[in-house]
RNA sequence: GGGUAGGUGGCAGAGUGGUCAAUUGCACCAGGCUGUAAACCUGGCCUCUUCGGAGUUCGGGGGUUCGAAUCCCUCCCUACCCA
């Protein structure tokens, strides 16, 4: 079945609404927890779909290099071998361009890997990403691009943006799937002119969905927030929007303003992995020595597992003697944050005060 | 009573005449993390500081030396062995 979107709401810029894939519908705006190597990291489905979790990250690098995308596919695709019954999306490889840049080169033709674990060549080929995330079986597929670093000249982010199309037209050719949808990833940096010139380019190719990349790559977040509003802004209107990647709950509200739908970040599970919950009041860091004798929970009015049983002083000490019980309590407490700052913007949104909401947010996190 | 090996910063443990305010690990304190090579990485950790430095440290006391955690004397303490 295609892929189905409707916006039911807009508050300015923000808007909510429902987007059907095969394997459920999703509310929007909403955040996907990233689960790189068939796992959000430390926490089973069930403890996602306790907290709100509904659609989730897998990663095409990741999982071609092991178990195999082939080998997962024998076993009935990604939700049945990771038992998620919920929607799934797969990044393409493209943030590994990035993030493992030091040991890949990138040619027109692909991008050729030395695999982190043992140093074995790999290239990913837009018609290899295709491949393995249609073995992989995610009900969305991003298309594989060059997502270069934020201090990147003009020129590196020009040839970027080149080549990005050009991999989106090959992804797109080679795509054949019975219910997967491709997103296109519009890059550029914070360069206006070249952001729209990537986005009106693909916006012409009529994929299902659209996608900025390239942000929180280190162009820092004054930066970010400065472009987001344009940038979103030249994503097709009827189309489900998502921002790669991002970021840190401001980040977050700051996408929603801009009129992003959808939302992936490691940051609530490795912050959380980190002994940093984020809160209503701020970030609070429960490897710091005055939690000791706190016995308040971490917020009073979470659902999520940890706050309703344990006390601050008892995170903290299951991260002091380094217990495995705290980077996993956090991790869901995290997610479930960053779920109801979503199902807040929601409802802020269609009550057409997301703006206000918003401000009370940041100021409270300050 | 005799012998042997030792006593170093919160702990363990290097160093054995100058490059030592003293390697390293742990503990402790703080910071960072944005499409996950991250249950990880940084920094601090005697006192004071105008961050350039300054002042007191290596069981106690005394001595040798231009200079001692390091050599000598002495006392105290610990472990093991012999009586």
């Amino acid at each position: 079945m295609p892929l189905k979107f409707s916006v039911t709401h807009r508050d300015d810029c923000a808007r909510v609404g429902s987007l059907t894939v095969q394997h459920g519908t999703v509310p929007t705006p909403m955040f996907m927890p990233v689960g790189t190597r068939a796992t959000v990291k430390g926490l089973t489905p069930l403890m996602l779909t306790d907290v709100g979790a509904c659609i989730i990250l897998g990663n095409t690098y990741h999982l071609t290099l092991r178990p195999g995308d082939e080998l997962i596919a024998e076993l009935g695709g990604l939700h049945q071998f990771m038992n998620w019954s919920g929607p799934i999306l797969t990044d393409s490889g493209g943030f590994q361009v990035f993030s493992l840049a030091s040991q890949m080169k990138i040619t027109d033709r692909g991008a050729s890997f030395r695999s982190h674990i043992d140093g074995a060549p790999l290239e990913l080929t837009p018609e290899k990403a295709v491949e393995i995330q249609q073995n992989l079986g995610s009900d969305i597929a991003m298309v594989l691009d060059e997502c270069p670093p934020g201090n990147a000249s003009v020129d590196v982010l020009q040839k970027a943006v080149v080549r990005s199309i050009a991999w989106a037209a090959r992804c797109q050719a080679h795509h054949r799937h019975p219910y997967q949808s491709q997103f296109a990833i519009v890059q550029g940096g914070t360069d206006i002119a070249l952001r729209v010139e990537c986005a009106r380019e693909l916006a012409s190719m009529n994929f299902p969905g659209y996608a900025l990349g390239g942000f929180s790559v280190g162009e820092g977040p004054v930066a970010m927030h400065a472009a987001l509003p344009e940038c979103a802004a030249l994503l097709p209107e009827s189309k489900p929007r998502y921002l790669m990647g991002v970021g840190r709950p401001e980040d977050l509200l700051a996408g929603i303003a801009a009129g992003i739908d959808l939302f992936d970040c490691v940051m609530p599970t490795r912050n959380g992995r980190n002994a940093h919950a984020f809160t209503d009041a701020g970030v609070v860091k429960l490897r710091n020595a005055k939690h000791k004798r706190d016995p308040a929970p971490l917020e009073s009015d979470c659902p999520c597992y940890g706050c309703r049983h344990f006390s601050r002083a008892y995170l903290h000490h299951l991260f002091s003697v380094d217990e495995m019980l705290g980077p996993i309590l956090l991790s869901q407490h995290n997610i479930a944050y960053y779920l109801r700052l979503m199902a807040r913007s929601r409802v802020a949104i269609q009550r057409g005060g997301f703006g206000e909401f918003r401000a009370e947010c940041v100021a409270r996190w300050r």
